[in-house]
DNA sequence: TTCGCGATGTGAACGCCGTAAACTAAACAT
DNA sequence: ATGTTTAGTTTACGGCGTTCACATCGCGAA
């Protein structure tokens, strides 16, 4: 069984690595629009054509681009969340939660790729890697709150308080997940991934700026309200760092 | 009193407003990567060096329609207030903040030119038009938040809830403001234009569409959960339409 | 060991792009 | 009528993504 990789293969996945890391160079000093294949074959010391034979395009290579940053991210939240004892749920929702704020406001430009508005060329079809990627990011949330569920620590509407047509979508989107949550349950998901995702955006792209410098106060401010709406306000914790 | 605009000047004009509409349309319709000086000018009969006698620079031609879409979107949130009776406070608000979304979710494109990843390159200077035009949108809601607070509605924390240094920059907002309302006021502001943000945000980028094709159910619900945080929820109502 | 082929890369070219400089022509002020 | 400001063009430079024809090298098979 051994893996029998090539010489070539070799050279190849190198040359994959190396392009994507001049990539995201351009992509964190000189911003978005800057990732060219000109600049990249120039810095690696080849010409822009070559570049095609790894990636048909430039959206392709930026495409893979994002699965890296992605499974950057995603490391990041599951080594913060796997040093939380496997019994402290909450506690795992609060460390994925603090590790994925960290992570963008600290990697602005990749956070603008994957979470800002999408480049509209950018063909992401709905079973590429891209898109798995992110099912991987979603999927470590998701799992926490099924394990919330599971303790019975989750309070979720009734199902007479949601709107019948949001209502519709969020059975649907239970029995295409076949999980052992109701519906009411992926409102609850979605409202808390609403929240975090808008504060932390806010925060990254520079528009909390007016009132705050620093907004990592607001952010827990927001994460104490998040364990109110799940009904276990008495688990917050204040972050240990 | 006459105004004695000169002939010249009309004429400018009427090319500037036929520039930034051009502009607006490639942005719609091609992408916000697509407004390209040398396309603008190809679709009025001209040259693209012509196009700077009225800006120095594709970048400022931007700035410049952002202002545009910034005024957009303030008109239909003014005019979405003014059909709510001036004592209605909360209805105000409501109001203001479902045209927000209207406008947003009906205008995907210039909501991310606002309202997403800044770009890098575009020099936004702190008194410019475009930071003035920003500074009208969020005072649409600072507005209504300042009447919230003089008629009593609003329910604040505590100051030792809050934590010290959000509570100090909240201070010196407060205080740049100079208005009658507490720091801590402003926070529950900043909160509640984050959920407001996030979800619409979420929305417009397309990225609730794994459990909603259509966000406006929860969109409602954010504004009910909204007005609970302000501590006026039963004053909460549906939208007429 | 040699042959042949696929993988890797180059060079030239096409049509875009923003922008600067020199220049022309029209509109305006005096 | 003259001089000046304004609006626009032409030309040019460098950069971009992408295509195509061509070279070269590594490697497996005869």
């Amino acid at each position: 069984m051994t893996v029998a990789i090539s010489r070539r293969d070799r050279l190849r996945e190198e040359t994959v690595r190396e392009i994507k890391a001049v990539a995201r160079r351009q992509l964190v000093e000189e911003g978005p629009g800057a990732i060219a294949l000109r600049g990249i074959a120039r810095e690696m010391g080849m010409t822009a054509p070559g570049l095609y034979r790894y990636y048909s395009s430039l959206e392709e290579l930026i495409a893979s681009l994002t699965v890296d940053l992605y499974d950057d991210l995603v490391a990041g939240m599951e080594s913060a969340r796997d040093v939380v004892p496997l019994d402290d749920v909450m506690g795992r929702l609060l460390a994925v939660s603090r590790a994925f704020r960290t992570w963008s406001v600290g990697h602005p430009p990749e956070f603008g790729l994957i979470f800002g508005q999408p480049i509209t060329a950018l063909s992401m079809p709905p079973e590429g890697p891209a898109a798995k990627a992110a099912a991987r990011f979603g999927g470590i949330f998701r799992e926490i709150f099924g394990q919330l569920w599971s303790s019975g620590l989750l309070r979720v509407p009734a199902e007479d308080e949601l709107d019948p047509l949001m209502r519709r979508q969020l059975a649907a989107y239970a029995k295409r997940i076949g999980g052992p949550l109701p519906p009411e349950a992926y409102y609850v998901f979605a409202a808390c991934w609403v929240r975090v995702y808008g504060v932390v955006a806010m925060e990254v792209f520079g528009k909390l700026r007016w009132v705050f410098e620093e907004s990592a106060a607001l952010f827990e401010t927001e994460l104490r309200q998040l364990a109110r709406f799940l009904g276990v306000s008495e688990s917050y914790r204040p972050p240990t760092s």
